[in-house]
DNA sequence: GATGAATGAGATTTCATTCAT
DNA sequence: AATGAATGAAATCTCATTCAT
């Protein structure tokens, strides 16, 4: 029987049309991820993934699009990861603290998505706004709603509505700033970081809507 | 009517050396910032810098070289641009508050500089990654000072020490976060800005100083 | 009709990548024998050859490559040659004469690899010093077994075996150089330059031998 | 009192047109002898000389130009160094022994000069056939008429004199090709090599000029 | 379905050379 | 006499992409 694994030489068995595009995909997130869009190649791709070029160009098209897949469906892995984690019959703080320590468990464990997604769709911008934009609001929206409902449970100051989306955005920067922290700090936890960043934020969010605002004494 | 300005055509007018290096930086910073490191070409420098590849390469090296002096350049400025506004002689959330303040009105009048130093440098990585570290910590080490300062001032608890500098990283990423999402809402003030950014994490670095840890309930 | 020999324009027929490889190395030899290493350039290489560069760079690699391989094909050749020629159940004498005269008449077919082989190859020295130290010491390998081979036969003296190999250095240089001179005196035969150089050393050899030294007379 | 040393900076001292022509040709021998004819640039040799390039061009001409000018000089400071030291009123062994002697002592002391001679002459060729014919017909004329007097003197054969020329030929190749084998074995002395051709080829003309004349035995 | 063969186009970089002071 | 400033032109190499089997 002929080989079916990438390292076999040859001519490659047929394969239906859905296995090899998750073979090919998968070749291009690890490729894209270890050398970033510009530099990674068609050829590494194809040969990471043991199969011709002329093939990824009919499969899933040429490279512009072939990252934008890999962007949408790493990104669907992030955040279905995430919500998966999140129980909504539980106090908005839960519901953080979980959704947090979800991410970086994934991160944890696909780096490699995380770098793909993160740096390189944000670093190539223009054609690519599209997809980061889609991703970058999901978690916004998952942050939003949360606080913004923490807030209508407890009769919220105006600081705080009015500001919702940058606040969440705020908060989204944070959190990734710290999952490229991590890279260099391995030793700490996915527990800690979530720990982090709760304690800087969360009770912000609280005295926020306790009525207790910062405002410049000048 | 003799060109001297960039986009004149023919051998250009010999001029001092350092003042076609700096015509050079801002034509680079100029072209990386718009389309990014890979994209942009040394034809595209050339070309906006009105002078001949071969200087950029006698003046300012290669490719990579002559980013890497733009990263230097701009995250000077923007540096200098927030020390120059922070006081020591004031409280350490006022400090805090200018500093941001500064950076946000920094960010504004410079959205080049802040793109080619975040997010491009980010993106290519490798090759530049001390150029990187250097800014990036000389940002985490102001925050840090100040977060630090401030607890000790106040007798602060265990975990603004141990995590001071995780919390500094989030709190520079909050910060470059938010700086992104103004390109989407450019009504936004500076003043605007620094403010959500102080309520979002002040108040928790004063909770937490004062001994009012938030911890998972489960 | 449609062309397929190395002058044809447009897209090359395929072929076998054995057959362009050929044709690539024999463009090469060509190209770099006519012009030198340096002037010679990839796409006077890639016209010769009626292939587009990269498929030069993808078959025999880059410019350095591509001439070290020449140099091995062609030193190949040549020692495959003479060594064809020399017989060794003759007198050591007659190995050495046979050896010389299929050394002009090759180099008479092959002005071409000879001049690759030997000028530009020392010449460009350096990234090159494995390739020319292997053909250089074929040569004098061949020369040094004969000479002391010989010696030994006859109860040879100090001298020939202390200098062996720079003896055999100095033949080897005295063909090369008459080779080069033959090209511009074409009517003498290959018969006629290796008997010079048997005339010129070969007595001197046997005279070493015999013992019969030349010293100084002051 | 300004600088006058290539180390001194900012403008040069007026000096005499000789003086700086020395300096820059200097510089070139050296130049051209490490790297070669093409590797070298006249950048390299503007900053070896401390000279300006339009200084270089002014005085020495262009690239080519230089390179002629630094074989012409070299060659004849060789041939001048050999022909002071063959005395005319001795045998021609003798004299064809100092003469190897001298050449050997010249090389040993200036490898530079005999790099930038044989080697890149030889290898870049086509433009410089003029200077190296002078310089090799130099080198081959004082062998060729040493050999041809000790053969008239003897009573010569026919085969010394209808191929003086050829054997001279081999004989400056083997002295060539020697000095050459003698940059990777540093400790033979000058002596040794000239009498190792000594030995090889003397013996070999006084028995050709004997009549004793090798000849295939098939 | 699958691929080896093939290329157009363009990127970076380096040099020899000259102009204008 | 002397040079800093400036460039045209070309060389090497790589890559995304397609053709033909």
């Amino acid at each position: 029987m002929a080989e079916v694994t990438p390292s076999g030489r040859g001519r490659a068995k047929r394969l239906p049309r859905q296995v090899r595009e998750k073979q090919i995909l998968d070749a291009a997130v690890e490729v894209f991820a270890a050398h970033g869009y510009y530099a990674a190649s068609m050829d590494s791709v194809s040969e990471t993934a043991g199969v011709s070029k002329p093939m990824i160009y009919d499969y899933l098209g040429a490279k512009e699009e072939l990252f934008a897949q890999c962007i949408r469906r790493e990104a669907d892995r992030i955040v279905t990861a995430v919500q998966h984690e999140v129980r909504t019959d539980v106090p908005a703080d839960m519901q953080l603290w979980h959704g947090l320590r979800a991410f970086y468990e994934f991160v944890g464990q696909h780096r490699q998505s995380w770098n793909v997604l993160h740096r390189q769709a944000l670093a190539v911008g223009g054609a690519f706004a599209d997809e980061i934009g889609l991703m970058r609001s999901k978690g916004v929206d998952m942050v939003s709603r949360l606080v913004i409902s923490a807030g209508s449970h407890q009769g919220l100051g105006g600081q705080v509505r009015q500001s919702g989306e940058a606040m969440s955005v705020a908060l989204v920067g944070a959190a990734e700033s710290l999952a490229d922290w991590w890279l260099d700090h391995p030793d700490v936890t996915p527990e800690n970081l979530a720990s982090y960043l709760m304690n800087l934020t969360w009770l912000g969010f609280n005295d926020l809507m306790a009525g207790e605002v910062w405002r410049p004494s000048e």
